[in-house]
This record gives structure tokens, sequence and C-alpha cells, in this order.
DNA sequence: AACACTCTAACGGTGCGTCACTGTAG
DNA sequence: CCTACAGTGACGCACCGTTAGAGTGT
């Protein structure tokens, strides 16, 4: 029994695995040796790597191995070609994952670079082009539980719509009014940029337009300042806002544990004001 | 202690886990409850939501939840930005790996397909187009212990070089001689199709031409049959062989147990002979 | 030189540990 | 609500007995 068999180690390194896959194998009856010695040893004919191998595709596409055994056991060209077009299937819906995760990776490395670069705390005009967003409101009830729980729903939400992640951090929206009343804290929903229009109550398009913007850099308690830094700003250019406040995430807990190290992107739509600046 | 905080079930439900999760995460220090109770109770802060919402991120990636917690805990934004850019590195080999996979799925089910349709054991003349092969020779030990490391040796060979899969199922290469010898179970070398040139060994151009061709059904003992028709039939039309003989597994050990059932494509390519036919 | 003895390396096996949970009992 | 213990899947690792060969002693 030594010229025509392989000991488990022998085979084991034809296959490309530690011998304990082997005795894990035997153990679950997915691949036995073709002869068992008296002494319990182990051997495996050459043929049973063809075996191995559809072992080890199968394994690939992430199948478990007791299916991969009934499998084997029962294989036959119908329910191959079935097994297949499943795997197909599976392999395009991870595919869109994958997709999805690099958009989202390349994405937020851009902006986590740009906001280490970028001077923060100086208001500035851009103009901007129109978003297409993800929006879920938060209740009137302003607690935190009932914000965690709007969030948490909006992350099922864009995880049901197929966006699986959301191709940017998150965003948050306040209110124009609550702004220039001076309350600073609240907020009147969620949202997530998405690459385009959908129908339903929460697609919300961000209008094309000139936008004042401030980097505000701390935690979020400390918003105030750059709210009022940004409206100051405003008012000296001898604009007036139109519409409500994004808040991008820029830089978050995610990034850092330090809440001063945050930084946001406050942007708000502005338009020629009735008055004219001091400055004008 | 009930407005501001959550019990482990309102907040696995919040995460959308068990309950049983958060325990876990407690046990191995990744998310302890922000408060617990002389009763031994946890309450979670619902900011505490933005921490599961990291780790829920990272394990996504991946990532064993000790390295989670290892970069919860010293989190900045440097370690962040390298952490991403290594995720897309990994991500990168693994698209490559799905695209191949989906490529191989593809390739095979319309092997299988055509293979369940085709009229087996009838030859026949096509003109085909050249092809770039991955060939990994035996050497001039036949014995099928040879045969199997050569195989492994091919298997390993194609995967470093990042065609991960091979894109289409095996094929090994008879040499002309030896099958008109007589010789049906001698093997030259296995090869898998490949996409593209590539400098090295084991390149191999199959040429475009004009190819005499039978599907075989059945084992690969049983070839004798199908090369000793084809033979027949490339006389009776006139032509000769030019070159070795391509085997194609369409329908091999992978599809079915039952070796009967098999099916393979023998091709060579011909050009007219030096007699004339008997039929001419 | 032939034989016995010992020692180590390599090879076989089993059994428990790992990870991220899930399930059950109390 | 809690803890404690068991089980899962697919192995990994440490350990332990056997054997083969090398080295040593007589």
């Amino acid at each position: 029994m030594n010229e025509n068999y392989l000991s488990t180690s022998e085979f084991a390194k034809i296959c490309g695995v530690k011998k304990h896959t082997l005795f894990h194998y035997d153990a679950i009856g997915l691949l036995k040796p073709e002869l068992v010695g008296e002494n319990g040893y182990r051997y495996y004919s050459a043929s049973q790597f063809y075996t191995f191998d559809l072992i080890a595709v199968l394994k690939e596409t992430g199948m478990p191995l007791r299916e991969i055994r009934d499998f084997i056991e029962q294989r036959n060209t119908d329910r191959f070609i079935e097994l297949l077009r499943e795997k197909q299937r599976e392999l395009e819906i991870v595919s869109r994952k994958i997709a999805g995760m690099k958009r989202l990776l390349k994405n937020t490395i851009e902006l986590s670079e740009t906001a280490r670069r970028a001077p923060a705390e100086q208001p500035g005009l851009r103009e901007l082009k129109a978003e297409f967003l993800v929006e879920t409101r938060i209740g009137p009830d302003t607690s935190e539980r009932a914000q965690v729980e709007a969030l948490c729903d909006h992350f099922k939400f864009c995880r049901r719509r197929g966006l699986e992640e959301q191709e940017y951090p998150l965003g948050a929206i306040a209110s124009g009014e609550e702004i220039l009343g001076g309350n600073y804290q609240s907020m009147l929903s969620f949202f997530s940029k998405c690459s385009r229009r959908f129908t339903g109550g929460r697609f919300r398009e961000k209008p094309a337009g000139l936008y004042a913007e401030i980097l505000h850099k701390g935690s979020y308690e400390s918003m105030g300042r750059s709210y009022e830094r940004l409206l100051g700003f405003i008012q000296k250019m001898g604009y007036q806002i139109a519409g409500d406040f994004y808040e991008y995430d820029i830089l978050s807990h995610l990034a850092t544990w330090n809440p001063e190290e945050y930084i946001l992107s406050i942007q708000v739509r502005v338009e020629k004001g009735p008055k004219e600046t001091h400055a004008g």
C-alpha cells in the first residue's frame, strides 16, 4: 500500500491544504480515504484529487461543507447546472455589494483627505450642482432616542433600496428658520447622497445654485459658533439664505474618537438679499 | 434610568441584531453599556448606536472583532485613512476574483447546456479561431500520481498568474503520433484557455484553422472508440492530422458522478491529405 | 564488522482551542 | 432581565505515540 496510495500529509500537500483539513473532511463524511490501514492510517488514491478539486471549487463559492457533501453524493448534470445558476445569482448580489463598497471607500477617502488639508472655519461661496438625496425625517420628538431611531430607519431604508451602503457618509438637514432663530441643534432629517432620482416619499433634490459654506471643526454641540460665523458672512456679502441648511459629515466618529476633530461641511443656498451690503 | 437609556433588547432591536450579540460584545470588551445597574442590568445610551454602526461597518469588511476593538480604542484620522486604503486594496483583489468566477460560471453553464443538447459521437469539421492556452507538461512518468501532481501544479500556476480560476474547465493535449499509434491514454499536458498572450514557458497558442471534432460521451477509458471514429472520419474526408489532439472537458466529474455521462470534445487540426479519399 | 541501544526527526493520530456567534436552561 | 453552559462550522494548534534513520557503544 505504498506505491499507489498517498498518506494524509502527502495528499494534503498536493491539495494545498493542511492535513487536519483532511481529517475534518473525513470526520464529516465529505471526503473519506479510499483505504484505511489496520493501524488506522489513512490512504488516499491520486484520483481522489479530482473530488477534492470539486470540493475546493464549491467551497470557494461559500457553500457549506454539508451541502457540498450532499451535492457530491447525488450530483448529476441538471443539479449541477441549477447550482451554477444559483451561484451566478448570488455572485451578482455580492458583486453589486462590492461595487457599492468600492464607491463608498473611494468617496470616504477623498473626503477625509480633503478634510485633512482644507482650511477649516473660513466661510466661502461656491456654485454647486444639484444632488439627489435619500431623506429620512426625524419626528417632532427631539430626544436623542428619536434621532437614533430615525437614523437607524434611514440606514435600513437605504439598504433595502439596494444602496447597500450609502455612497456618502451621512448628512443632516436643519431648518433655515430654526437656524436663523438661533436653535442650532434642531434637525429636520438625515440624508445620504445617491446617484439617481427615484420615486417615493424619501426622495429630495438639493437644488443647484450658489451656496455659502463653512467647514466646522469640533463637536456637534459647538456648531453654533460656525453657524454664527456663516450667517455673519452671508449678511456681510449682501446675501440671504434660500432654503435649509445641509450638514455633511466629512470627518466623524468613524474616523476619530475625539469630537474636537470632527469636521462638518455646512452649506446653505443663498441669493441676493433685499438689503444692500455694508461693504457694497 | 428609564427615560434616556435603553435596555439590552431595545438597543438590540435598534441595532438590528440579537441581544445576545450585545452580551458578546460586552464580554469581549468591544461595546460595553454606558451604565450597569446594581442588579447587573445593562443600559445603553442612544448615542452608543454610532459606535455600533462603526462596528457594523468594519465587520462588514470582514475585519475580526478583536481588531475592530483595537481600532476603535485608538482611532484617529491617519489610522482611519490607512485602514480605508487597506480595505480598498483588499476589495480590489476580491473584486477581481469575483469577476473571474463570473466568467468561469458563465462559460461553464454555456458549455454544459450545449453539451446537454449536442448530438454526441458525430464527427465533423469546423473552422476554429486561435486560442491562447496555459499549458503544463506532464513528465515522462505516466503514473496517475505524476498526472495528479502535474494537474495540481497547473492549478497553482493558473492561480498565481492571477487567472484565479481558469476561465474554462480543464483540457488535455495528446500527442498526434501517440494517437495514430493507438495509444489513446497518453497525455502530453494539461491546459486551460486564457484570454491573452503572456510570456513564459507555459504559453501555447492553439493555431487557427480547420479542425476535425468529435464529442466523446463516456469515461476516459473508453476514449479509444471516439478516437478511432474520428480518425476514420478524417481519412474518409481525405484529410490528415496536423498537430496534437486537444481534449476539452465539457462535462466532467464536476457535473456528474457517473463517468458514462462525461462529455469531452476532441479536436485536431487537419489539412488535405496526400492520398485521395475513397469516396472522393 | 556486526549487532544492540539510544536519540532525534518526522510522521501518524486525537483532542481541545478559536471566532462570532446561536440556542437552551435556569 | 441576567448568567452559564453547549453547540456550530471550518478549521488551527499543541501534544502524544510510533517509526525510521542516524549515531554511539560493545
